[in-house]
DNA sequence: CGCAGATGGTTGCAAGTGCAACTATTGCAA
DNA sequence: TTGCAATAGTTGCACTTGCAACCATCTGCG
């Protein structure tokens, strides 16, 4: 369930053929399509963005995400867990990528003293080196993907949106079905 | 560069101490909060969604996105290519997920008798009863987790919104950098 | 003390992913 | 015809990913 623009704007009722009338009780066609826009934008705009700055700083999305993470705490530094909740990834998927930006040299990996199951990841001066060169691209990339397709006004309304979808599935415990 | 909420909401302030003030004339600082927004909005709802269908239907995201291209095209068919890029995957991860849907009896490969390079996939009975059964919780989660947060005019300005942010991306070829 | 239970991180595993190179087929042009 | 470029799909590869099981450490209660 992709792809906006023409062509596509009546998802639901193409299903209805296969489910019956039921479709659009259970899912509203605007927001239907709603959906499908958002899965579209999404996809387009990070796999530009992604690609953009693979080939500018030999860095992915994910890692420019950990890194602005970083770049924004106390003292460069947080700890694992914080980190991987920030930056939306699992905690393995968070440890393997700091061994990658360790491997960089871009991030380092402190035992915390005071309890020693906490590792603090903290951003170099090798990795901030790494990030500013790296950020300018790449939020003048941002601007134009994403920025540059609404007017002002617009993206102060879009933000409030997105905040209340987010807000709304803020719990991480996975309820039944 | 993730995480909405309180808190985060001011990105680009956070890293003006390590870009310099230039940060703000890179990224209007609301267009970095709705990136951001868009982000959190992004990964919490797929996450959700995703697990929930799993749980449910043993499907991923991908597997309905990919069944519900075929269930809403003429004769439950589509020919590889189309159907990749209906679903915004990669043509290699098409293959491979044809494979598995296949493997589960859900999707039918048939060459093209007009045209030996083309394949046709093809939801099979099988694979509409299983999309019949997948269908209602998805459509209602996507309700629930999506829809719900915003009231129905919203939801339309939103979709108005990314449409234009996904056509101003649509493209596929990657430009220099 | 000392030992359950909670908490923070890492690792084994079994996926999924895209890119680039490859094969098969077609269409067109000399 | 033959031969070469274009197109459709698949495969080799190297890399990510998340979940669940695991290890290490801390905390609090008997």
């Amino acid at each position: 369930m992709a792809t906006a623009e023409q062509s596509q704007n009546a998802p639901l009722d193409d299903l209805s053929k296969i489910l019956g009338s039921d479709a659009h009780a259970l899912l509203d066609p605007a927001v239907a399509r709603a959906w499908i826009a958002f899965l579209t934008a999404y996809g387009r705009v990070t796999r530009a963005l992604s690609s953009e700055l693979m080939d500018a700083s030999g860095m992915s999305l994910a890692d420019f995400d950990v890194m602005a993470q970083l770049a924004r705490a106390e003292g460069y530094a947080l700890r694992m867990t914080e980190l991987a909740d920030a930056a939306l990834i699992s905690k393995s998927g968070l440890t393997r990528r700091i061994d990658r930006l360790a491997v960089n040299g871009w991030v380092t990996r402190r035992r915390c003293t005071e309890d020693g199951r906490v590792h603090w990841a903290t951003l170099t001066p090798l990795g901030v080196k790494a990030f500013r060169g790296a950020a300018p691209g790449h939020l003048r990339a941002v601007a134009e993907r994403f920025g540059a397709s609404l007017p002002a006004s617009e993206m102060d309304r879009l933000t409030r949106d997105l905040i209340k979808i987010a807000a709304k599935n803020k719990e991480r415990t996975r309820e039944a079905v």
